[in-house]
DNA sequence: GACATTGCTGAGGTTACCTCAACATGAGGG
DNA sequence: CCCTCATGTTGAGGTAACCTCAGCAATGTC
């Protein structure tokens, strides 16, 4: 009878899990997909709109769009790819680099907060259990 | 340094796990969202558009066009509410029974699928986990 | 019996994707 | 050098799954 529930279980709390995050990012008053995209450059760094697609794991030419819409918010500018004239850069601006960096940072402690309520012992377990559960069947 | 990455890890395991689901329900070749109204309905019964969409969280207006696509598809119909002539009862067909039943069958294998990697005792405490990281903040 | 409320739906909009075709550049072979 | 094929981006146009707002019919309230 507990087998039958992890499922729901999980989902619950992936929901409320994602709801926080999403929460933590309102004052940005960013989309959700500019908030991942911004993410990623933040993380790794700039790099092409069809680098930007692969990780986000949408089709290259939705990448555009996201630039389109970070470049309009003044977050992120085009530059020529000096490697390769058919390619262009995605860069983050400067205030591009302090948001990337201040919601990340946001994200970050809500995500330390919603699993606070966990002692350390608990924490470390679950992290465990996550673990084996991505790691297995890939 | 193990905090910092139960976010990520449990996005993690989130992403693969519906993903799992997902792809069970494809033989049905059902959109996410139809598949979602057929569970609800099929796991409480018949009820009005209203009723339909608080349970899947969503604005009464967009229950109506999911009722549209079920009644396409042939697995529910309309029926007037004998207790309030404005309103209208979703009501599944037997197919929509017998399609309802076979996909929550369908997703509750494959978490179970997804879980079965844990031993009997991990899978406990993740239970127990989840149900903390579910009630607390409520 | 007038009036606000409730339940549904038409009209029209938004977000976040998609495919397909065009165009420029790059890379390898003859 | 030229030809062909592959690669990187983007314009055009489409879709799914939502949304709000306004309108209509039936209800419930005083």
């Amino acid at each position: 009878m507990d087998d039958e529930g992890l499922l729901e279980a999980f989902f619950a709390v992936s929901r409320r899990l994602r709801h926080r995050t999403r929460e933590a990012l309102e004052p940005w008053e960013l989309s959700p997909s500019l908030a991942r995209a911004i993410s990623v450059l933040s993380w790794h760094g700039d790099m092409r709109p069809g680098a930007l697609a692969e990780h986000l794991r949408i089709a290259p030419r939705s990448a555009t769009e996201l630039v389109d819409d970070l470049q309009r918010a003044g977050l992120a500018e085009r530059h020529p790819d000096p490697a390769d004239r058919r390619a262009v850069l995605v860069v983050l601006t400067d205030e591009g680099v302090r948001v990337g960096r201040d919601i990340r940072a946001a994200r970050q402690e809500a995500g330390e907060r919603f699993f606070a309520t966990l002692s350390p012992g608990d924490r470390e377990e679950l992290g465990r259990l996550l673990r084996q559960l991505s790691d297995d069947g890939d």
